[in-house]
DNA sequence: TAATTCCTGACTATTTTGCTTGGTTAAATA
DNA sequence: TATTTAACCAAGCAAAATAGTCAGGAATTA
């Protein structure tokens, strides 16, 4: 079962396009901005948010993306199927031949726990997301930022900013 | 998140000391021939598992692992925690520095996950798997082929008999 | 036409995984 | 005591996945 990075940027990304429905399509290269995502790995995964039917384009000038449903129709776990193959904990894709042909020992179990995870992530929309307390806080603090073009930089922007002068 | 072959060979290893548990040690080369996991892997999960406290190790003829606690006593989160770093799925070990020293946008979210994860992880004991009738017809199967020395093969054993001859 | 933005494919560095090889050490047995 | 058994240990390695770069398109707007 593979939960890194990929699927957190794309929940990320796709909660980055939920907060700022409404301000016509957003550029990639904003949500890179705010969301530290490095704009072509941003572009492989919108791609396939995209051939998932999660959000829609616009292209040329003030084009970017929009989402493709309502905030509460889409769930992480479409999100996560959808740049992930799945959220799947068994090794042999549910299919109950992991020990040469036959089903191991703990088949079940990986099943179970695929299935908790999987209904636990298809509970939660982004509409649920943006109405967190903690989401809004950090979604408002994001914002700030990027207004005044990353003025206020911390001690942590350091070796970001060091890396793009060289 | 990781929880790929490692975690789950780590918890059918476990689970097949608790199934033949009271006929002494249990030899990994019983391990490896039941559950078809490699040898030398198996000895590097087991150094874990005995680092942490979950299998105890008899040496010399006759030798091998036995469970260290009783079957209730160990849970399937505690197995997967001692070969894994932790069933983690924020990307910044729950320190909430994911962005660039501050909180992102989701870190709530998958702290959460985490703790469902686990919670659910937690609450099996290899006492209860033990108890799982599909569990039980595995182990069976496997017994009886044990038993044979492998006598019987399906088709799907075959690569592995060429590998072998070779 | 120029700028902007999506879109695509190929390529690369790094990390993790699963496994091998080649030993050493402790204990039982012959 | 010599041999065998099996736990221990360390280094390395191939394949895969991850995370990202690079170079160029193609569509749209100004």
């Amino acid at each position: 079962m593979r939960l890194t990075t990929k699927g957190r940027y794309a929940v990320t990304a796709m909660l980055d396009l939920a907060l700022h429905e409404g301000k016509g399509p957003i550029s990639l290269a904003d949500i890179s901005d705010r969301q530290g995502i490095s704009l072509s790995y941003l572009e492989q995964l919108f791609a396939k948010l995209r051939r998932n039917d999660l959000v829609k384009s616009v292209r040329g000038p003030g084009g970017g993306y929009q989402l493709k449903h309502e905030q509460a129709a889409i769930s992480v776990a479409q999100v996560i199927d959808a740049v992930n193959e799945s959220v799947d904990a068994t090794g042999c894709n549910r299919q109950g031949d992991c020990q040469s042909g036959e089903t191991c020992l703990t088949h079940h179990l990986w099943c179970d726990l695929s299935d908790q995870i999987h209904l636990f992530l298809s509970q939660i929309s982004l509409a649920d997301l943006v109405q967190r307390s903690d989401v809004k806080e950090v979604a408002g603090r994001q914002d700030r930022r990027h207004q005044n073009g990353q003025i206020f930089l911390t001690a942590s922007d350091l070796p970001l900013v060091n890396k793009a002068a060289v």
